[in-house]
RNA sequence: GGUGAGGUGGAUGAGUGGCUGAAAUCAACGGUUUGCUAAACCGUCGUACGGGCUUAAACCUGUACCGAGGGUUCGAAUCCCUCCCUCACCGCCA
């Protein structure tokens, strides 16, 4: 959620952020309700402070004269207070209004992009940060695709899924469990070492956790919700381990402050369809190592970038070929100010998979959170949040099988294997 | 799930209708004193949103907030209702 700033002070950069989402001009004009709103609310809450202040001192007055016995004088007071009661209370009536409006308002605006965001409107305008430089990798004749390997070497079962559950919950067995259950180690010893302090959070949340990081009300439909106790599942684990600090003042020594925590992750992904849903590539239930900063503003961007190393670091390890894109105004997430997509190159299905998503969201989830510092002045101030995916298992196993892959087997790359307790799956 | 007791500022903890935004103590911060440490003494010490105010700081000032939301009253931390949570015991259970 913007802060008012956004439309007052900033509001040439907030239209110009929002355009770089491809908005209309009749969106737009939500700007400047916005701002028009806001100054009347400055106004009904003057006027009725002003009236609050002369029921609070009458009725110290009232006090008063009852307790000298000046009974006749305290009912003409009193007389006069139910006069303002009724001015305040349709006052109170508008402020209410008001204040739902700008709530409904803001609740619909996005996240203004960072000055580096290029333009565009789909996946096809994002930038290459930093592109493959070496050659893309060719497999043999024959090579498979990991949903082949996968019943090749009894690795995972997504019919079994189905029975146990339904479509896109995958249920993994033998070496494929062993290697999911590896890669969820390696990824947070990894972290651990960058310095990232170990969560494990609930995996169910609250509306006030969902409505924090910005889940709710905007991707409502994409979670699934336990009715009976009004719980949502997590559909990442940015989002309780964030919320970690919600409603929080922190001092600026505490800075910066770096989780990382391992979840399965629970979308419910309406809307998708075709190749891009075979297999591993997107599945309702996968497991994901996330990394959570909480950041001074002067240094998130740095941040941001130090979260790119390491993810990086881990690709390199995995020996998989990867890209970054920076992602286009059009296809950013909604609360996000810059995010950078990792994407891995799948040999066998001769496409681009993304499996990291780094993003640096300013104030955005603070403001929401109510996530502040004091800062040198002594004055709270809201801080940055990002996070960053390190890595998401899904399709990063997928990846692995199919490049790795050769005729008489599976090879796991030397990083892994002490996690693994094999080299190769054959 | 049942019964009982509770939820007050960073912490402990007073406060049962009227200068109580809230005593006191501790912690923290600034200062004085001091060979060092310690101690003592003085001071500061919640948040949000407004107004004075024109950009900002400082300062002054108003309103709201004692788990959340309603209600009674001229006036509510205090009385009433609903909900949430915590603790204890019982029940159930990995």
């Amino acid at each position: 959620m913007l802060t008012f700033n956004y439309f007052t002070n900033l509001k040439d950069k907030t239209i110009a952020g929002l355009k770089k989402r491809n908005w209309d001009e009749q969106k737009l004009q939500w700007v400047d309700e916005i701002a028009l709103l806001d100054s009347e609310r400055k106004e009904l809450q003057t006027a009725l402070d002003q009236l609050k202040m002369q029921v609070n001192q009458a009725s110290r007055q009232i006090g008063n004269l009852m307790k000298e016995g000046r009974h006749q004088e305290a009912e003409t007071t009193k007389n006069q207070v139910a006069g303002h009661k009724s001015e305040i209370t349709s006052l109170e009536e508008k402020f209410r209004t008001n204040k739902e409006r700008i709530q409904e308002l803001l609740l619909k605006i996005p996240n203004i992009p960072h000055e580096s965001v290029p333009p565009g409107a789909s996946p096809e305008d994002n930038e290459v940060f930093k592109a493959w430089k070496a050659p893309l990798p060719e497999l043999f004749p024959g090579a498979l695709s990991h949903w082949d390997l996968a019943e090749k070497y009894q690795l995972f079962d997504l019919k079994l899924g189905v029975k146990i559950t339904g479509a896109g919950f995958p249920l993994y067995r033998g070496k494929g469990a062993k290697l999911q259950r590896a890669l969820i180690q390696f990824f947070l010893d990894q972290a651990t070492a960058a310095g990232y302090e170990e969560i494990i959070p609930p995996l169910l949340v609250n509306a006030d956790t969902a409505m924090a990081t910005g889940q709710l009300p905007d991707k409502d439909g994409q979670m699934y919700y336990c009715e009976r106790d009004q719980l949502y599942l997590i559909p990442t684990a940015e989002v309780p381990v964030t919320n970690v600090y919600r409603d929080e003042i922190l001092e600026e020594s505490a800075l910066p402050i770096k989780l990382c925590g391992y979840t399965p992750c629970f979308r419910r992904e309406a809307g998708s369809y075709g190749a891009d849903v075979k297999g591993l590539n997107r599945v309702h239930q996968f497991d994901k190592v996330e990394i959570v900063r909480l950041e001074h503003p002067d240094h998130s961007y740095q941040a941001l970038d130090k979260m790119l190393e390491h993810v990086s670091g881990l690709l390199d390890r995995l020996e998989l070929p990867y890209r970054i894109l920076k992602l286009c105004g059009g296809d950013m997430g909604f609360t996000s100010a810059l995010t950078y997509d990792f994407e891995i190159f799948s040999a066998a299905q001769k496409k681009w998979l993304e499996v990291s998503s780094v993003s640096n969201f300013e104030t955005f989830q603070s403001n929401r959170m109510k996530l502040r510092f004091r800062n040198a002045e002594g004055k709270t101030q809201l801080l940055h949040t990002l996070n960053g995916s390190a890595l998401a298992l899904a399709r990063i196993v997928a990846g692995l099988l199919e490049n790795h892959q050769t005729p008489d087997g599976i090879r796991i790359p030397a990083a892994l294997q002490p996690y693994t307790g094999f080299s190769r799956i054959d």
